[in-house]
Parts: C-alpha cells; sequence; structure tokens
DNA sequence: TGAATATATGAGCACCTGCTCAGTTATTGT
DNA sequence: ACAATAACTGAGCAGGTGCTCATATATTCA
C-alpha cells in the first residue's frame, strides 16, 4: 500500500482493478439511479407494459391489478427519474417511454434472467 | 371492458398495452431483482471494478472507501443473487462476476446516464 | 500451537420504499 | 354551474436496506 494508485504496482502484487479504473461518485450515483428505476416489480411492468405503446394510468392499473394512486405514483417517479414523459389527452394521461436504452435495458436483464431461470425447462414458456 | 384480453378492441378504444403483453410474477420479480443488484452505488462501483478483473475483498474496500465489512456484505448480496462468483486463493477470496450480461447490463446503463446527464457539457470527461 | 491477516457474519439502528386511504385538482359533458 | 370521470398528491405505516460494531471463522507462517 505504499505505491499511489497511478504508480505501478510493486512486483507480485496481483493483478486486479484499482482507483484508476474507477468513475466519479456521480457517475456511479447516476447509474445506481437508473436501476433503481426498474428495481421494483410494478415499475419494471410499467416500463415493459410501455414498450408495446403510450398508455393511460387506469388502463395500467387495470393490467397490473393495482390501484390507479400507485401507479400513479409509480409513474411520477419515473417521470422525476426521466425514463417516462406523458402527455394530456382529454381527461385522460397517456403515459409513454422516453429513453430508447429503457426498453433495451429492460430486455437485457430479461435475458439474463432468462438464461438465469430456465434451468430443466424447455425454453422460454415460463414467461 | 366487454372485450376479451387477445379480442380486437371495440372501434375507438385507444391502442396501447394489455394484459395480453405481461410476463408471468416470477419474471418481473426475477428481472426487478436484477435490477436490484445493481440499484445500489457501492453494489455498483464493486460490479464495475470486477468488471476489469477479479479482486479481493481488502483491495475492493480500499479502492471503494468503505470497510472490508461492508464490501463482503455486499458482495454476499451479489453471490446470493448470482452476479459474482469467487475462489479462494490463500487468505484471500478472489471475487468476479460471473455473468457477461452483467457488464454489458452495466455499459448500458453508463451509456444512458451518459446521454442523460452530459448536457452542457464537452464529452465524457465528467465520468 | 499461537499470532497475524483476511474474510464472514449477526445484531442493531437510522433511513428509505411502496403501499393504502383520504382528499384535491383537472377535464368533459349536461 | 354541477356532476362524473381521470389523475394527482400528502400523510402515515409496515417492511426493507445498508451501514457499523463486535465477534467468529479461516488460512498462513513462525
Amino acid at each position: 500500500m505504499s505505491a499511489s494508485a497511478t504508480a505501478r504496482r510493486p512486483k507480485g502484487d496481483p493483478p486486479g482493478p484499482t482507483r484508476a479504473n474507477a468513475l466519479s461518485d456521480r457517475a456511479y450515483h447516476a447509474i445506481a439511479e437508473t436501476f433503481r428505476a426498474l428495481s421494483d416489480p410494478t415499475r419494471a411492468r410499467i416500463v415493459h407494459l410501455l414498450s408495446f405503446g403510450e398508455s393511460s394510468v387506469n388502463r395500467l392499473a387495470e393490467n397490473l391489478t393495482v390501484t390507479p394512486s400507485a401507479v400513479s405514483h409509480q409513474l411520477r417517479m419515473l417521470r422525476q427519474m426521466g425514463l417516462v414523459r406523458f402527455r394530456r389527452e382529454g381527461q385522460q394521461a397517456l403515459y409513454a417511454l422516453d429513453d430508447p436504452h429503457v426498453a433495451i435495458l429492460f430486455q437485457e436483464a430479461l435475458e439474463h434472467v432468462s438464461d438465469y431461470l430456465q434451468e430443466g425447462r424447455k425454453s422460454r414458456e415460463w414467461l
């Protein structure tokens, strides 16, 4: 531990990540925040459904079997996190995904759990 | 709401996602769980550092400026979630990422926040 | 075996999350 | 203006999270 973070390691010191590889605190917090947006089953459901097109609050609530109030709360959170946008149409508020990265992230995670959980199963029929 | 989920919608009914598009509860929980693993800045740091190669608990603790105990707790969580594996080498426990999807997910999120936060900045120097 | 180092673990605590309930605001139609 | 419908919001609560501290376990070396 005598060498500074950027200096070469002493001989025989094991290789591996060092502080030099690290990103900034802000970056890690922003990344964690992004993942946190999708870290709740209800929000994951919402985002997934929205990947099929925009939807009103009530329609989401019906499909998710949760109260409109709960959906509204979660949508506000997703809005503040910049993952969804909305427009008013009459009395309804139509929500949609605001960032193409979000759907990609979701799809990637879906493939991850697909690989991870399908042991002993033929394909993805459990989805 | 008279039409079933799979039948065509009545005329004038707005388009959008329906229950037919939904995945199973298990799938959503598994996906949320995956995102939850990376939804904490400390775990995000750990995973990112491990993407450069395996590392011991103490080395991680030094680079992250947190106690070895805290790192150990988080590593256990990541282990239980199936994101990292470890092997003993002498007194040390060397941890490494256990799934290629994880690094991809992280990279995707990094690009997301990169797009999202770099407003007013030249490039990614803030990282 | 005994000391030193590395890691793991349990308890406890301050803080955060996601829900429901009740009440409010906004928009449309009469 | 009034009622009806859709959505939003704040308060409050049960449960979860991430940390520290103290302690236990594991491995190496003398």
